[in-house]
DNA sequence: ACGACTTTGAGGTACGTCAATCAATTTGGT
DNA sequence: ACCAAATTGATTGACGTACCTCAAAGTCGT
């Protein structure tokens, strides 16, 4: 009924069970034609290894950790709920995760939350500081597998990375917010931070494709928001003063502040922002904000298991891209 | 190391290993006072079923057949793959899925395919003809459970639809349409076949959007392409001999013929297809094609699969919505 | 032909759950 | 209080893989 097993291989390879375990485990020690018969038998029966045996059997317990910024509002909000929401359907399959909350932008924090780890793979969503670089290369160096979500850390030793392609997220923030305006005008950028990368590369695919597609838009110069609604609210408040505004591209947090500001404006600007939250759905429907880009949370912490699982196991094959595909909402479609 | 056993469950509750059993299989003939020390220990020990050893005890093999219509380009090509893909990691977990294909529109060999079938769940995506739902019936008659796929048969006994909100994609057609045409116009809608459910549902959202948001458009009354490419390319030729086009909303297959007429056209409509497969892509690249919507067709054979375990283990609890999520790929975002 | 070495075989235990059997005990009805 | 029925306990054998030990057989150089 249910597939060959390992001592089906055996016969057809006409070798012992330890022959063929050693063959399947790559133990070594086994001679090229040992090798060969066993992977013809393979072939040959269909053999498939069952994964539920396996797993009982070297009793390995999962220990993954997530690094990530607490938080009880906003996009941080959505993760850790993804991450509750995945714990016990992981617990099932021997997947532990451990959620270790730091403080945002807080580098000493976080190098400490990643210092007082236990486990076989951690997921960090930090700042790209050269202490938590270090950090992450002295962990892999202790056989740590490593990924980044959300925000990159590209000249880490990670071994992945989990998120949003950000320069493609800008560029189709810029192709709509170009679409959507009608006639010329200007258009305001607010990141969260612009030492962010993630921050900056959006800054960069939004601007590249406003100069390449859409010139008669004028961009003014990114400011920042600091992730905080009343900065947000008064920088908006403060751009609008000088002319009017035809778009406006919000990159960080903070939309409850966006949203109070748009809201007092007419005409209202065309609105673009980043992360499904209840605030920018709210602001969805009743139009203050006209699209929202969102990385889909749970779809981050599954990948982002799958790819420890994978760096774990094999050690090495991280075939897995961690693309997370970029979700459009409008109020149609929320 | 490695969380509590039923052993460690039978200690706490104070109650032989067989008691725990039973409660847990929910087997039956066991006092309420057993099971409320039963309970009392899982949750007290934070007992978790191991996955792997209870689907290695009980020898599970799961047996799921996708019925999908046969086809080597378009959708249900990428269907397909998605299919392929995914069955070898499946097969490691004892889950065998079986494709039957069947020929699009043709009633009497999709019910011969339903007919034929051995397994524990289905997953149809067919026409909605009565045959079909009387056959649907009678394998849910048989204890075989039964998803659609893509295509919903609402008045039938299928316990889940995995697919998109087809309603809510019209209506994201319309509002992008709408947001994108400069002026008013005359905007076309070509369904695949006026009688597929999922087509007509997308033309409603559609139709109510514009009409509800974009009355300076004027919708033509909307034709049957029959995913057919050559019959696509007449019927948009044909609609501009009259007048100019500001939009299009090509809703079925076909769209290579669609493609060729479009970039005939000068000025372009705005053009917004569905389903993102090696044509509409390159169309998007090229300027032809302003909008793919498109369901995840990977995301939609796992749900699938997800929800067919669901089905045949738990024996009922669908809490799983088979709703894909609508993606929306732009020039700026393939 | 000797030892040193590599390769192979045989066998066993463990993982945690499911499923089954059979005996022992309690409960309820009258 | 007695019999039938319901409930509980004790025990056992799979499931398929991983991993370990120990011995047997084969290979090689000198």
């Amino acid at each position: 009924m249910s597939g060959p097993t390992v001592y089906d291989v055996a016969t057809a390879a006409q070798v012992s069970l330890a022959t063929v375990d050693r063959v399947l485990n790559n133990r070594g020690g086994v001679s090229p034609t040992a090798v060969a018969k066993v992977k013809a038998a393979v072939a040959q029966t269909g053999y498939v290894r069952n994964l539920a045996a396996a797993n009982l059997s070297r009793r390995r317990v999962y220990r993954f950790s997530f690094v990530v910024p607490s938080g009880d509002t906003g996009f941080v909000a959505l993760l850790l709920n993804a991450l509750e929401r995945e714990r016990l359907a992981l617990l099932e399959e021997q997947i532990l995760i451990q959620v270790i909350p730091t403080r945002a932008f807080d580098v000493a924090n976080q190098v400490a939350a990643l210092r007082s780890l236990n486990c076989d793979a951690v997921a960090v969503m930090a700042s790209e500081a050269p202490e938590i670089q270090e950090e992450v290369t002295r962990l892999r160096a202790e056989g740590v597998r490593v990924v980044t979500l959300v925000a990159d850390l590209p000249h880490s030793d990670r071994e992945a990375y989990v998120g949003l392609d950000n320069v493609a997220a800008g560029r189709t923030a810029a192709e709509f917010t170009g679409r959507f305006i009608r006639g010329s005008g200007t258009v305001l950028m607010i990141a969260g931070s612009l030492s962010s990368r993630d921050h900056i590369e959006r800054l960069m695919g939004f601007r590249r494709v406003m100069k390449e597609r859409f010139a008669h838009l004028t961009l003014l110069p990114a400011v920042e928001g600091d992730d905080d609604a009343e900065t947000v609210e008064r920088l908006v408040t403060s751009a609008t003063a000088d002319q009017p505004l035809k778009g406006i591209y919000a990159i960080g947090a903070g939309n409850r502040g966006l949203v109070r500001a748009v809201s007092a404006l007419d005409p209202k600007p065309v609105t673009i922002v980043h992360e499904l939250t209840p605030t920018s759905r709210e602001g969805l429907r009743d139009g203050t904000i006209d699209l929202v880009l969102d990385q889909d949370t749970s779809a981050a912490v599954v990948a982002a298991v799958r790819i420890m699982r994978n760096l774990t196991e094999m050690r090495d094959l991280p075939v897995d891209t961690g693309k997370i595909r970029l979700n459009i909402y409008s109020r149609e479609n929320i």
